[in-house]
DNA sequence: ATAGCAACCAAACACTTGTGCTGTCAAGAG
DNA sequence: CTCTTGACAGCACAAGTGTTTGGTTGCTAT
């Protein structure tokens, strides 16, 4: 039996299990932790399965090094959405114009909290989603204007046109655009016809999250 | 030598390096990982420094798991900000034409409940406010789409310019539009170039609520 | 049949990685 | 001066974890 994908049913639910795990804890799972909750008898079969999945281009796996797996961002499935509110910490200010200065304060107290229900963002990691508010006006064709609260979700991919808080290393800055991958080099792209493109290499670039939601204060 | 945090130099420059090799990796590095590339000449100081690390609060460890090192969301480098937050009840969906559920029955039902934070609406001003999904794009213009929710403050009368929900009495309908006194008549303007504005008499039109505020998913 | 092959199994093996000592050293506290 | 404490160093061990080897099973084409 096998799938559109050409991928057998054990492939299948070790690739959502992988996924899972990893939304779950924050880690790849080790070859005994799929091979345990899948009840597989034996850590070969994974590896067996996991080499294929790899041939096939839907994971990644670091050799020899322990909870190696990454997925590519093709593998990742939708997530159904949840049912009751959650609360997430408003971290901060990003700058959607020029990058600003980042004084690299990671504030240790509490920070205020905003209370989203799951209809408007995802519920996945909760404890993954973080707010910003918006400085500056580049997003605006996004409707995304000056003083707008942005939701994000914290990951370290993005896929091309995705709307991503970056930082940028070499200027310390962060900044909030679309992301595309354009060869050697990354493409930050303001929502607002009047800005120019950042261009920069990959390993300049940091992304901090991925924006799942807006809020806006019209007072 | 501490910064604000109360982190060591060595503290921060670890968590820093979790950041990215996260970035980099997609999993968390080992122990032995942040010892070699932060040239710390023992894997003790390492864990020495984690368990502090840990103890403030600035990372989770999942105990004896190889990599298991996770970052909060507090511990991603951003600009910092903080105050509180108030909820509102979501009362229901406004389209053009379509019913709006009374804002004043807002103890009666159970309505889901959007928390929102101060500054996007002042505490004080929150006890009249309610929040409504929009159906349709004739607020694009204002930077509202749909699916968005408003946040509206219960007021019956409004000023030329403002963008309020209007219940229309002899159409028995409900609509999200800018309103402005025209003499002996009523324009209701959509904030979308391509469509018309309605005209009509004063006694015809209701005023629900004026638009405070802006919630919007983007996944 | 039988050879070939994909998929699976079991156990052993070897590398990777977290942890637990045992010390050292400098700065304060008493 | 001695004692305590925080921070660090070195080392060894044990647990965690990926890999390999030698099988088995069921199917199919020859």
């Amino acid at each position: 039996m096998r799938t559109a994908d050409g991928l057998s049913q054990r492939q299948e639910r070790i690739l959502s299990y992988i996924h899972e795990f990893m939304q779950k804890h924050g880690y790849p799972p080790a070859i005994r932790d799929i091979q345990t909750d899948l009840k597989i008898s034996s850590t070969s079969v994974v590896a067996y399965n996991l080499k294929a999945l790899q041939e096939k281009g839907k994971l990644n796996r670091e050799g020899k090094v322990s909870r190696g797996i990454t997925l590519p961002p093709s593998s990742i499935p939708v997530q159904p959405a949840g049912r009751s509110a959650f609360a997430v910490p408003l971290l901060g200010v990003i700058t959607a114009g020029g990058p600003l200065p980042d004084p690299e304060d990671t504030s240790t107290g509490d920070h205020e909290m905003v209370e989203v229900p799951t209809d408007l963002a995802p519920a996945e990691r909760l404890k993954d989603v973080y707010a910003l508010r918006v400085r500056g006006h580049s997003m605006i064709d996004a409707l995304i204007d000056d003083n707008d609260i942005v939701l994000l979700r914290f990951q370290e991919t993005a896929d091309n046109g995705q709307m991503v808080a970056v930082r940028l290393v070499d200027e310390n800055a962060v900044t909030l655009k679309k992301l595309y991958h354009e060869g050697q080099r990354i493409r930050l792209q303001p929502a607002n016809t009047t800005m120019e493109p950042i261009y920069t290499t990959p390993e300049n670039v940091r992304v901090q999250g991925r924006v799942v939601g807006v809020l806006r204060s019209l007072v």
